[in-house]
DNA sequence: CATTCTGTAACTAAAATTATTACAGTACAA
DNA sequence: TTGTACTGTAATAATTTTAGTTACAGAATG
């Protein structure tokens, strides 16, 4: 994940648990996040796709918190985001003619395989919640 | 990480811990990784840098492993990659006029780092080395 | 002393990410 | 019933990051 999509994505949610249910527009989002109100909404589609988030059209419009914060884990989020692989694999096509470069990607997808589980692990120890309630 | 470099370096070390003190040049491991020459190069550097490999220059001269594989572990070769924060920052710049953009930063980085101790763990558990046996 | 390497810098190309523009559709409220 | 303020989404442009290439000085070999 080069992207910023999970800071996005938590930063959306860490608003709108503070907004207790007051619908928030994508452009009080984006001036908060300090990116493009477009940015928020995509990011919001991707939400309500996974059930976070609901969102109301129209004038006085929003979004808001569609399930307790306590029942959102920051690994839920880390995996409603996730495209790529953790250690970044953008290209990666080594040569099947050599024995090792044969091998390479098996290898590097059990690699990869469990040092995300690791990070889901440590990621799903943290509610949303929990985060928000860091912030003053 | 965005980038592939994790998985070049690894990749280089592979070959090298293979080739048994053998000295291989870089073009033969841009071969195997299927990049170009120069990106090995530069891994190289940073891999020399940090005190695994050494290469010698001119004719019949190439890159090896300056120390056991045993006593690399693969959070060793992360650390020596890793640039970027683990899940992504390139552009975070909230809005310090708002009160929760003004403390985001100083939260995700508590994440971050404890993510990225959990994930600094799992990797420290494999040696360079042992990767290696993986193949045939 | 020609050859084959490394080491780097400079530059180009490609890909990924982020931003912008545009506009249809929805809901509210005067 | 109509203007206003939103969402949703597509299309496109700009920017940034990553990867590739070219070029060449310097080192070691035979």
């Amino acid at each position: 994940m080069n992207n910023s999509r999970f800071a996005i994505s938590l930063h959306i949610l860490t608003l709108l648990e503070r907004a207790k249910g007051e619908l928030l527009s994508s452009e009080f989002m984006a001036g908060s996040i300090n990116i493009n109100p477009v940015l928020v909404r995509k990011e919001l589609s991707n939400l309500r796709n996974h059930g976070f988030v609901d969102s109301k059209e129209g004038k006085n419009g929003g979004s808001y918190l569609s399930k307790s914060a306590k029942e959102i884990n920051l690994a839920d989020i880390y995996k409603a985001v996730k495209q790529n692989n953790l250690l970044g694999i953008s290209k990666n096509t080594p040569n099947p003619q050599c024995s090792v470069g044969k091998q390479m990607n098996t290898h590097l997808n059990n690699l990869y395989n469990s040092t995300e589980q690791a990070l889901v692990k440590e990621l799903s120890s943290q509610t949303l919640a929990d985060f928000s309630n860091h912030f003053d």
